[in-house]
DNA sequence: CGTCTTTGACCAGCGC
DNA sequence: GCGCTGGTCAAAGACG
C-alpha cells in the first residue's frame, strides 16, 4: 500500500482503503478509513470508525509493478537524501508524499486516539458535544503524534545524511587506495587483482568492503570465477554489487568455472580445511567460505508448483531418493553466472506433500535481478548469522551479530535454527498460516494492512512460490533500516540512543538481547510495513511478478507425471523450472 | 544442434 | 571394515 501507514497503540486498528484506490491506482483523493478489524466495518457504516481524509493525489500513469516496493524501500542504496527523507523514492509520487508529509508521518507511527474503546466519531459534523469535544481531544492527540514523528523524520534525515556522506567519503577513499596501488604497479593488468588468489586467469569476486547500507548481499570470497566478459566494463574500477566494493583476484585454473565442489563431499570440511595457499589469510577466507558455504536456509512454502521462483536461474543436476521422505529430492545449481556455488534442493514435505521445502546452501558471485536479490540477501544474511561470533567481520557496519537479529527480525514467529542438522540451518516455515500478515501479527502485532487483493489471497501455487522472495524483500528492506540504527548507533558513539525508534540495536548483545531485539524488531512498524509492501508488491498484483518478468513460476502440475514446461514470460530465462517429481 | 533433464554410478562422511 | 546415506558427476536421452 501506497502508505503503509500503522498503529503503535492498537493492533485491532487497521487502516482500509477503497478498493477503486488499490485497484485502479491513484487518483484525487483517498479516503482512509481507520477501521476495528472486530466489526470490520467501515465509513460507510456507522461507528466505530474514524476516517481520515487525505489531500492525497497520486498519479495512475503506469502500473508499475514495484511501486509499493519502491515507495517502502525506506533507504535504498544511494539514495539522496531528500529521498530518503521522504522515505520514498518512487518518482510519481514523490510530490504527493511531499503534500503528506506535513500532515501524515511517514515513519509509520500513526497513532489513533481512541485506543481503549475503538470508538469513533461521526463523520458528518453534527454529533453531539460530548462527542465533539472527544473528537477534537483525538485530534489534538493525532496531531501531537504527528508532530512528534516529523521529529523523528528529521532526526533520521540527519543520521541519514551523515551515513550517505561516510559512504561517499569511504568509496572515494578506496577508490583513490586502489588508483594508487594501480599506479604503483601492484596492478600491472586491468584483469589483474590486488587480492593474491593463488595465480591463474579468471577472475573471483572478492568482498573488500560492506558499508552496511545495504542488505546483506550475495557477493562473497569465492573459488568461483566469473566470465571475464562480465568485467570488461568493470575492469577499471571495482564492480559494485548490492553496494559492495568488488576487487578481482585472480584464481587458479583447476578452481575454474566448474569450481571447486563446494558443499560435495569432495570440498574441503571445516574440520579438515584443504588449503593450499601461501597465506595464513587466505586460508581462514577459505575456511569462513567453507563454512559460509555450509551454512543453509530452508523455505518451507505451501506451493503447489515444483519449484518456488526466487528470481534465479537453476540448473538440475540431480535427484536422489532420501531416506525417510517418499519425495525424491531434487537438486539445483544456480546458472545466472558460469561457477556460481549457489545451490539448492527442493524437496516435498512427506507429511504434507503440499509443502514444498526448498533449502539454499551459499551465495550468489554475479549480480542478481530484484526477485532474486531478495533470496539472495535472506540466504546470506541466514549464512553469516550462523557464523556469528566465528568469522572475521567483512562487513563493516553490519556484522554478523547484526545480521542475525536483522534476520531473526523478520520471522521470530517463522524462523528456526537447527544446532542438530549436519549443517547449520535456518528453517523459515512460511505453512504455519495461509496468511503472512497472520504471522506478523502474532509475532509483532502492530501492523495488519487492508490489502483488498491480497486479503482472500491462498498461498497457494505460484504465490505461494513468491513467499521467499517476500521474506526476502522484508529483510532486505528491514535491513537497510536496521543498518542505518546501527550507524545511528555509531554515530552516537556507541552510547547515545537517539530514541528515534523503539529499535535498537547493540552490539555484543546477550542471547536475551537479541531475543528482546527480534521482539523489538517485529513490533517495529518500519519493518511491519517492509514486509507488508514486499507482500503487497506480490500479492497486490494479481499474480503479477514484481520482478520484471524474470521470474518463471512453474504452474504445471507436480505429479511428475509429465516434465513441466518454462512458463518464460520474457523467454530470456535459460532455466527456472524443472521437472521436479513431486511424488 | 545446443541445451537441459534424467538417472545410474561414484565418492566421501559417518555410524556401527 | 563395512554398509548406509547424502551429494555430485557425467553419459544418454529428450526437447525446442
Amino acid at each position: 500500500m501506497a502508505s503503509g501507514l500503522s498503529f503503535d497503540s492498537d493492533p485491532t486498528t487497521i487502516l482500509h482503503t477503497p478498493n477503486s484506490f488499490s485497484d485502479h491506482h491513484r487518483h484525487t483523493t483517498a479516503t482512509w478509513t481507520i477501521m476495528d478489524t472486530n466489526t470490520n466495518t467501515t465509513s460507510s457504516s456507522p461507528p466505530p470508525s474514524t476516517t481520515i481524509h487525505f489531500p492525497l493525489t497520486l498519479n495512475s500513469n503506469n502500473n508499475h509493478d514495484h511501486r509499493t516496493l519502491n515507495e517502502m524501500d525506506f533507504f535504498a542504496n544511494k539514495k539522496h537524501e531528500e529521498d530518503c527523507t521522504r522515505l520514498n523514492d518512487h518518482p510519481s509520487v514523490d510530490d504527493h508524499v511531499m503534500e503528506l508529509e506535513s500532515n501524515v508521518n511517514t515513519g509509520l507511527h500513526l497513532v489513533t486516539g481512541n485506543t481503549s474503546s475503538d470508538q469513533s466519531i461521526v463523520e458528518d459534523g453534527v454529533s453531539p458535544n460530548s462527542e465533539d469535544k472527544r473528537a477534537k481531544n483525538e485530534l489534538a492527540l493525532v496531531q501531537a503524534e504527528l508532530e512528534r514523528m516529523n521529529m523523528e523524520n528529521k532526526k533520521l534525515k540527519e543520521v541519514l545524511n551523515q551515513v550517505t556522506v561516510n559512504y561517499n567519503t569511504l568509496q572515494s577513499h578506496l577508490v583513490t587506495i586502489m588508483q594508487e596501488k594501480e599506479r604503483s604497479g601492484s596492478i600491472t593488468d586491468d584483469r589483474k587483482t590486488i587480492h593474491d588468489g593463488g595465480g591463474g586467469g579468471e577472475h573471483a569476486m572478492v568482498p573488500l568492503m560492506d558499508l552496511g547500507l545495504s542488505a546483506p548481499t550475495a557477493i562473497e570470497t569465492d573459488e568461483n570465477s566469473q566470465s571475464s566478459s562480465e568485467h570488461d566494463e568493470n575492469s577499471r574500477s571495482p564492480p559494485i554489487y548490492n553496494n559492495k566494493m568488488i576487487v578481482q583476484r585472480d584464481e587458479s585454473p583447476e578452481q575454474g568455472s566448474q569450481g571447486v565442489k563446494v558443499g560435495s563431499n569432495k570440498v574441503p570440511r571445516l574440520s579438515a580445511s584443504k588449503t593450499n595457499t601461501n597465506s595464513n589469510t587466505t586460508s581462514i577466507d577459505q575456511a569462513t567460505e567453507a563454512t559460509i558455504r555450509k551454512a543453509r536456509v530452508s523455505v518451507r512454502a505451501r506451493s503447489e508448483a515444483p519449484m518456488i521462483a526466487d528470481g534465479c536461474q537453476w540448473r538440475k543436476y540431480g535427484q536422489k531418493m532420501a531416506k525417510g521422505n517418499p519425495c525424491p529430492r531434487a537438486y539445483y545449481r544456480c546458472t545466472m553466472a558460469a561457477g556460481c556455488p549457489v545451490r539448492k534442493q527442493v524437496q516435498r514435505c512427506a507429511e504434507d506433500r503440499t509443502i514444498l521445502i526448498t533449502t539454499y546452501e551459499g551465495t550468489h558471485t554475479h549480480p542478481l535481478p530484484p526477485a532474486a536479490m531478495a533470496m539472495a540477501s535472506t540466504t546470506s544474511s541466514a549464512a553469516r548469522m550462523l557464523l556469528s561470533g566465528s568469522m572475521p567481520s567483512s562487513d563493516g557496519l553490519i556484522n554478523s551479530n547484526f545480521l542475525a537479529r536483522t534476520f531473526l527480525s523478520c520471522s521470530s514467529s517463522m524462523a528456526t535454527i537447527s544446532a542438530s542438522a549436519p549443517f547449520p540451518t535456518v528453517s523459515l516455515d512460511l505453512t504455519q498460516s495461509p496468511n503472512p500478515m497472520q504471522q506478523l501479527q502474532r509475532g509483532g502485532g502492530q501492523f495488519q494492512p487492508s490489502f483488498p487483493s491480497f486479503q482472500h489471497q491462498n498461498f497457494t501455487g505460484q504465490n505461494a512460490a513468491l513467499l521467499p522472495q517476500i521474506f526476502g524483500q522484508a529483510l532486505y528492506n528491514q535491513s537497510k533500516f536496521s543498518g542505518l540504527q546501527m550507524s545511528q548507533d555509531m554515530e552516537a558513539g556507541g552510547s547515545s540512543q537517539l530514541g528515534l525508534s523503539p529499535l535498537h540495536i547493540n552490539q555484543g548483545a546477550s542471547p536475551a538481547a537479541l531475543a528482546d531485539t527480534v521482539t523489538a524488531l517485529t513490533s517495529d512498524p518500519n519493518f511491519s510495513a517492509a514486509l507488508a509492501a514486499a507482500i503487497s508488491s506480490v500479492f497486490g498484483g494479481g499474480g503479477t511478478n514484481a520482478n520484471n518478468g524474470n521470474v518463471n513460476a512453474t504452474t504445471s502440475n507436480n505429479n511428475g507425471s509429465a516434465p513441466t514446461s518454462n512458463n518464460n514470460i520474457n523467454g530470456n530465462n535459460k532455466v527456472n523450472s524443472s521437472s521436479f517429481q513431486g511424488n
